[in-house]
DNA sequence: CGGGCGATTGACTTTCGTCAACGCGTGTGG
DNA sequence: CCACACGCGTTGACGAAAGTCAATCGCCCG
């Protein structure tokens, strides 16, 4: 997490497992910095359709869509019970005028959340099903390497549900291929515990035909 | 587009069809603001996979996506004669750290197209084919109504290839769509100039089942 | 200990991708 | 000025990938 950020979090939130940190349609207010647990992020479109559109874990920042239109435009759900640090925005404004510094760092989170959701339409456009797992699984392996933790020996906390909302397929479709890539012995999955046992194997299924 | 945006504007570039207005890995420089003509932006990863990732036009806002990195992500693309305005970014930070009207703004704009993206995300990841591509048509409509054109006859400016890779189909799948609508009298498409005959049978389509 | 959510697995169906042939227009060079 | 080539689009036949529907299982949590 950008560091001149932490200045900003006037108070901390707890938000226990399940619940939500915003919903979508709330009045826009803070964004929000996770300092520990896991959330997802999800849409809903005016015929119902949803979708989960992120996961977010510790350093990870929330609630940057809301700005625009002044309402969260999505719904963030802790899937473990987590702690974020509250980032009044009108004061991340006044801040960002008077600290060039935190405007450049404020304008980068923002332009990087644009470049990462490039990286998930291309996810969803252009691969497979199994590449699309296999990146995911990656992803979250790097991002839990960054942090300091095992990438090759971690917790999910979403359902399989989620991971196919994510990922674009059907839940049933994750559990078949979480069970194929076990049964080649490229990782192993009892439940939401997951072992990376050839992550260049998962790498080479990631990549192109 | 922001008009606030608008005394940004130093200088306009001009863009002929098939150029590129930047390329992905550019340094980053300024943002542009479209005056006229059409653009699509595509990315390429590390694999050589890409894929088409949105349309601009007259008002649309270019470069955003290459503040965080201090290179551009994406390749912008004419697909047609067009004029830029080129807003240096530096200028805009240190417009916007004077101007809070601006600033606002600048937030907004990089908000919207998070948003936006979400949209393509549901699009990309939840729904069929069909609904994609009555999706498509429906929003190239709302956009042409909103700057004054035809929402119901107007041409396209890219090729089935450019709709595919955005939608996520093969351009075989584009094509055969377009078929079947024209057959079902819901629209006539003649290459690449569209007519809209019948805008609520369109929408029901691009709803859920 | 039991209930219920989440996960797995199977059988079948559907959608869409792939490969391939052909058609239409347009611009260019002989 | 015509012919042809090339990019773009259409259409068809076929196959593969993933969705749907459904039954069953296994963990947790209460």
């Amino acid at each position: 997490m950008p560091s001149t950020f932490e200045k900003l979090a006037s108070t901390l939130r707890h938000v226990r497992s399940g619940g939500p940190l915003f919903s979508s349609g709330d009045p826009f207010g803070s964004l929000y910095g996770v300092h520990g647990g896991f959330f997802k992020t999800s849409t809903v479109d005016g015929d119902g359709r949803w979708q989960v559109t992120g996961f977010f874990m510790a350093g990870d920042l929330l609630g940057l869509d809301g700005i625009g239109s002044g309402r969260y435009q999505l719904t963030a759900t802790a899937l473990e019970d987590s702690v974020v640090a509250v980032m009044p925005y009108p004061l991340v404004e006044t801040l960002s005028r008077e600290s060039p510094d935190l405007q450049r760092e404020l304008h980068a989170a923002l332009s990087r959340e644009i470049a990462r959701e490039h990286g998930v339409m291309l996810l969803l456009g252009s691969m497979h099903a199994e590449q699309r797992l296999a990146t995911f699984l990656l992803n979250l392996s790097l991002r839990f390497r960054r942090r300091g933790y095992s990438p090759s020996d971690f917790q999910l906390r979403m359902t399989r549900a989620d991971i196919g909302s994510y990922l674009g397929m059907t839940l049933e479709t994750v559990s078949r291929l979480f069970s194929r890539l076990q049964h080649e012995g490229i990782v192993e999955i009892r439940q939401r515990h997951v072992r990376l046992i050839d992550a260049d194997r998962l790498r080479a299924i990631s990549e192109p035909a």
